[in-house]
DNA sequence: CAAACCAATCTGGTTAACCAATTTATTTAA
DNA sequence: TTAAATAAATTGGTTAACCAGATTGGTTTG
C-alpha cells in the first residue's frame, strides 16, 4: 500500500513537471490563443516522458480551460492570455490536497448558503426528498444504529433542493474528503444524535415555510460544533 | 468540430450508463465497503464496452470517493455504505456541465467570503502579490487596454491570501466557465473599468488593513453589477 | 495564374499486447 | 495433517501499435 501512495506521488510530481514544462514551452515560444502546442509524441520525446504522462497532463490544463485538444488536429492554446495562463498554472502547481480545516470552512459557507437557496427556491419534489432523507435519518438514530450516510443525504438533498448545480457539485467534491479525513467529527456526533434528529427537523421545517433566514440560522445552530472547531482552533 | 462534441457527448453517455451500471451491480450483489468490484477486463465484457471506458468510469467514481483501485490486487467499494452510495452516485449522474447562473452565483458566494478571510489571514506575502495584481490591472485600464487576465490575477490573488486552499481550488474550477460562457458580462465591464480600478483598490484597502467586514462589503459593491443580473433575473 | 485535386504525412484517440506485483492453487516436505 | 514452498493465474497499470480524420505540400487542370 505504501507503495502505491509512493507510486502515485511520483506520477503527481511527473505530472507538475510536465505542466511546468508546458507553460515555459508556452513563455519560450510566445505562443498566444490559437497557436498549436507541439504534438503529444514530440512532446513526450522532449520531455523524456511517455505519451500517456503528456496526455493526462494535457487533460488537466484541459479541465481548467487553459488548453482545447481537437481530434487529428492538434492541441490548442485556450482564448486566454499569457498572463492569466502563467498565474493560473501557477495556482494549479501549488494547490496541493487541501487540509481537513480547508474543508470544513468551504463545507460550512456552501450548506449555509444551499439551505438559504433552498428555503427560496426548493419545489415539492424536493421538499418531499428532504422530508424522506429526514425520516430515514430519525428511524436509523431511534433504532440506534450508524447514521451517518442518511446525515450525509439529508445535506445533499437540501444541495439538491438549492438549485445550483454548481454548489451541488462542490458539495459532493469535499464530500469524501469530509467523511475520510474526519470521520470522528462528522456533523452528527453519535452521541449527540437525537439533537441531530431535531436540528434536522428544523432545518427541513425552515425550507418547508421557505423561511431563508431561519433554514440559514438553524444550519448554522447545526454546525455549532464544527464552527467552533474551524474557528477557535488556533492550529 | 460538431463531430468532436458529439463524440465527446456519446462518450460521456457511455460512461454514466457504465456508472449507473456499476451501482446497479453493487446493489444486485449487496457489495458492503472493503468488497472488491470484478476485474476491469471481465466488466468491459459484461458491459460490453472497452476496457478504456471502464477505467474512466472508475476513476471518476474514485475522484468522488467511492471507489478505491489498488494495483495488482482490484478494485475495491470504498468506506461508504449503500445508501450514501446509491444518493452520490444519483448525483453525480444526475449533474451536468453548469449552467452559467449557478456559476456566477458560486462565485459571488466564494469572493465575498474569500475577501474577508483575507483581510484576516493575508500575510505581507499575499499582500504584496495583491498589489501587483491590483497594479498591472491598472497599468492596462489606464492604457486603455483589455485588462481581463489582470482582473482574473487580482481575484485569484485574494483567493490564495484566503489561506483556504478548497476554496482556492474552487476559484480555479469555475473560472474557465466564466470566462468562455460569459466574456462579455465580465466583471469588470470594460466600459466600467476606470471604475473598476476605484473598486479593486478598495478591496485592495480593506485587506491591507485588515478590516474583513469592509473588504467583503467593498467585494459585494464590486459584484453589484453580476449581483442584479443574477437575482434580479428571473430566467 | 489560380483553383481543384490528390497523396503523403501528421494529429489526437483508441485498442490490444505486455508488465510487474499480487493472489490463488498446487505441490512438497515435515 | 499441516504448513511452507512454489508455480500458475489474475490484477491494475503501462506501453506500443493502430485508426480515422485533418492537414499540408505539390501537382494537375481549367
Amino acid at each position: 500500500m505504501k507503495l502505491e501512495i509512493l507510486t502515485k506521488n511520483e506520477n503527481q510530481e511527473i505530472q507538475k513537471k510536465i505542466i511546468s514544462q508546458i507553460r515555459d514551452l508556452i513563455n519560450y515560444k510566445n505562443l498566444e490563443p490559437g497557436d498549436k502546442l507541439p504534438s503529444e509524441r514530440s512532446l513526450s520525446e522532449k520531455f523524456e516522458v511517455s505519451r500517456g504522462n503528456i496526455r493526462e497532463a494535457i487533460q488537466k490544463l484541459e479541465f481548467y480551460g487553459l488548453l482545447n485538444s481537437i481530434p487529428q488536429s492538434g492541441t490548442f492554446v485556450a482564448n486566454i492570455g499569457v498572463i492569466a495562463m502563467n498565474g493560473m498554472i501557477e495556482d494549479i502547481l501549488r494547490l496541493e490536497d487541501p487540509e481537513f480545516k480547508s474543508l470544513v470552512e468551504t463545507r460550512i459557507l456552501l450548506e449555509l448558503k444551499t439551505a438559504r437557496l433552498a428555503a427560496l427556491r426548493r419545489t415539492d419534489d424536493d421538499l418531499k426528498l428532504i422530508k424522506e432523507a429526514l425520516d430515514a435519518y430519525a428511524d436509523k438514530v431511534i433504532k440506534g444504529e450508524d447514521a451517518v450516510q442518511e446525515d450525509l443525504l439529508f445535506h445533499l438533498a437540501i444541495a439538491k433542493a438549492s438549485g445550483n448545480s454548481t454548489m451541488n457539485t462542490f458539495m459532493l467534491i469535499i464530500t469524501p474528503g469530509i467523511i475520510t479525513n474526519f470521520e470522528k467529527y462528522h456533523v452528527c456526533d453519535s452521541n449527540q444524535a437525537f439533537l441531530g434528529i431535531q436540528e434536522h427537523t428544523d432545518i427541513y421545517e425552515a425550507i418547508k415555510t421557505q423561511n431563508p433566514k431561519l433554514a440559514k440560522a438553524k444550519m448554522k445552530a447545526h454546525f455549532k460544533m464544527l464552527y467552533q472547531y474551524c474557528y477557535n482552533q488556533k492550529d
